[in-house]
This record gives structure tokens, sequence and C-alpha cells, in this order.
DNA sequence: ATCTTTGCAAACTTTTTGCACCAAT
DNA sequence: ATTGGTGCAAAAAGTTTGCAAAGAT
């Protein structure tokens, strides 16, 4: 366990949502400049090992990270970008079909699920109606 | 609708299959090596647009292009990689609950699924044996 | 003393862009 | 003739790696 390490961690912890390595660079090194990029990736990827955290794609580029314990998927609107949090039970009806009909163990919240939320759809039915 | 455009559409409705960018590039290139890869990221772009194909990330680094009309998803093995296609139906439910509770659209296809396919399940499993 | 981690710079992978030239209508 | 598409090379964006110096046990 070491400095860089410990900051890390720290910064994840104190984020409580999902958040980038690059977000995670901007924390540590608000008490620690000298920490560089690259720890970040090495630290999170050393913790993914651990199982003490995961990532997930939420669209294109970058990845999130956020500890393991969070039962949650991310559901994100592909027009503007909000992220909304969603329970996981709603999953469980699909990970168990996938599970009888094609023995296959999803790890559901690796992806992001990418649709159109509430207020971009209204918009669309507002533009269509003008 | 130029040469490049034709090329690039043949080649995806023969591989009638999820193809990188590259597959494609190879593909075309065995008629017309002149064909440069940005000109195939530059017709998968147009075709997105409209709306003839669609794009699915399968996992880290490369992007899957498809046509549009194949109703199906990817579940994609995080230990050997392995993809297989499951019919949409089995997405239905989700698709309704995240429409009831949450007033959002999903287009499920964008990412894939991730988890652990059956065969590496059962290596898994042996490898608890011993 | 040994083995691991760090900082740095540079590589890497996939995709996008600027630009001058060429092709299609 | 004009608008848009193409080839190329180079940039971007996100992540990974090689290495020598520094740190942990």
């Amino acid at each position: 366990m070491t400095h860089a390490r410990r900051a890390v961690l720290q910064a994840l912890v104190a984020a409580r949502a999902h958040v980038t390595a690059e977000d995670l660079l901007n924390i540590v090194q608000i008490d620690s400049p000298e920490i560089h990029l690259s720890t970040v990736y090495r630290t999170l990827d050393a913790l993914e090992n651990l199982g003490v955290v995961d990532h997930v794609h939420l669209g294109h580029g970058r990845a999130v990270y956020h500890l393991t314990d969070n039962a949650h998927q991310h559901i994100v609107c592909e027009k503007c970008s909000a992220v909304e949090e969603v329970p996981s039970k709603l999953f469980l009806q699909l990970e168990k079909e996938l599970m009888d009909n094609y023995q296959f163990k999803v790890r559901m919240n690796h992806f992001a699920v990418i649709g159109t939320c509430r207020k971009c759809l209204a918009k669309l039915e507002e533009s269509r109606d003008s």
C-alpha cells in the first residue's frame, strides 16, 4: 500500500459515483500533484484485480470506475449524454433467461444501456408535432 | 453513390455478420486496393446516418458494424471473447420496464452484453473441483 | 536486499480531421 | 461547374508499456 494507491482509493471512495481515470487524477492531484495518470490506471487495474473496483463503458471514449458494491446499472441517453442509475433487479429476469437458455453468466454492468431519455423523447415529440 | 461507397456496402452485405471497419477494409481492398480506411469509416458514418447501418461495441477496442435489420443482440464472453447472437425478444421485458419506470427508450443493441460463456463456466467449475 | 510501484515519455489502438485533388451530377 | 467524396498523412483520444529511479517490506 503506497501513497499513490491510498490517494486513488480515497478519491474513488470520496467521489461516490462513476468517475473517469482523469477525474480521479484531478482529485488526487489536489493534494499530490506528482501522481501521474499512468499510476491512476495501474492502481485501478490492481484494484479491479482485487475485485474492489469495476469499470463501465458509458459510451464512446472514456470508461468510468466505481466501487464494486454498487448494485446498479447505468442508462445513458445517446442524445444528451445524461446518465441515470437504475436498480439491478430490473435486469434479473434477463440474467435468468440468458443463464437458462444459453448457460451464459451475464456481468450486466460492464456496459451501460444506451437509448433516449425522457427529456429527449419529449423533445422529439414536440418537434414532430410542429 | 460512388465506387467506394458501393464497395463498402457490398462488403457489408456480403459479410452478413458483425465486422470491424478493418475487416471491411480488407474485403473491399481485394478488388479496390486504393480504398482507404478513412473512407470506410466515412462511408459507415454516412450509412449510419441513413439508418442503414449500426455499430456495436463488443468489448474494449474495435466496434463492429452490421445492417440495421438484424434484430439480435450480442453476448460476449469476457474470458475467451466468443461472440454469440441472441434474439432480441429476450430483451423485450427489460425494454418495457425501462420504458414504464423511466420513460427511457432503450437502443439495446449498441453495446454487447458481456459475461462468461458456457465453456468458460465449465472450465471454472473443473478447476474449482480439482 | 529484494521485490514492487512510481514518474515519465513514448508507444499503441481505434477513429477522426484538414487538405488538396478527383469524381458525380 | 459545382458540390460533395476520396486518399493521404497527421492528429486525437484513451490507455498501456519500457525503463530507470524511488519506495515498501
